[in-house]
DNA sequence: ATGTCTGCGATGCGCAGA
């Protein structure tokens, strides 16, 4: 089974390009982030087209998350993250498909940082991290996947001395993500790929794309039910090639799990 | 500091967010 996570930049504008990659890569699972829309602007036609259905948390102007199966209805969980009702992005939703949990996340910025942003995305990491703790202790086989904002290591930066006042790179950020991966998680890029160089994200400015200026901040966090079903990891580097494309490239991940259809 | 996209509101561009 594969399951991509995709930060589109945009459902509508980048709808082409969504839907090329949805033909071409195939995954079965999919995970959106930064739609951009309103609820009721979701291109929910084009892509039941080709086979999916999908449940969305969408927001007018920014933000906005959704999960995409052909392999078994999504049923939502939760469409945003326990901890404070007064945090009306949506940034988070999660369900179940078949016997999986898949959460699908886009974490907060922070930028400018230090600042109320950079505050912002520090309170919702801790949430995060508190329901990840809750959701390993259900014991049933979670991917939290997405946007994480966060440069992991020097690894997976090209140019670390570049980002250190980035809220993408701070150390407060770094060290909440290596907590985060810490209560049992597998990183599961990293874990495919120990060595190598991995980006995710190319920055529109200053040519990054053709520079390969790029950042791996967009993750799969998978819980140990998965420790010797994890096949593949890789990015769909070419789709940030294309032609009004995402600053984001697709990432995606192959397991050992039965389909059902 | 720069740079370039997105969507939106009020225009023929400026703004915010990233």
């Amino acid at each position: 089974m594969k399951i991509a996570t995709y930060n589109v930049n945009g459902v509508n504008g980048r709808l082409p390009v969504l839907l090329r990659w949805l033909k071409e890569s195939a995954p079965d699972i999919a995970c959106l982030q930064e739609l951009k829309a309103p609820q009721e602007k979701f291109p929910l036609q084009a892509i039941e087209d080709l086979g999916y259905q999908a449940i969305w948390h969408g927001q007018k102007s920014w933000n906005g998350v959704a999960i995409l199966s052909k392999v078994g209805e999504p049923v939502e969980v939760r469409r945003a993250l326990p901890g404070d009702p007064e945090d009306l992005h949506s940034r988070y939703i999660e369900a179940n498909i078949n016997d999986l949990r898949i959460g699908c996340l886009y974490l907060p910025n922070g930028n400018p940082a230090p600042g109320p942003k950079f505050d912002y995305k520090l309170a919702w990491f801790k949430r995060l991290t508190a329901h990840a703790k809750k959701l390993l202790a259900e014991d049933i086989p979670v991917i939290l996947a997405g946007d994480y904002n966060v440069i992991p290591t020097e690894m997976d930066v090209y140019k670390p001395e570049s980002w250190t006042k980035d809220a993408l790179f701070f150390p407060e950020s770094r060290e909440a993500y290596a907590k985060l991966v810490k209560q049992g998680w597998t990183d599961a890029l990293r874990k495919m790929h120990p060595e190598e160089k991995i980006y995710t994200f190319w920055d529109y400015f200053r040519n990054a794309w053709g520079r390969n200026a790029g950042l791996r901040i967009d993750h799969f966090l998978l819980s140990n039910h998965f420790d010797k079903k994890l096949l593949a990891a890789d990015v769909d580097r070419q789709v940030r090639g294309w032609e009004k494309t995402s600053d984001h490239a697709p990432v995606w991940i192959e397991i050992k799990h039965a389909v059902k259809k």
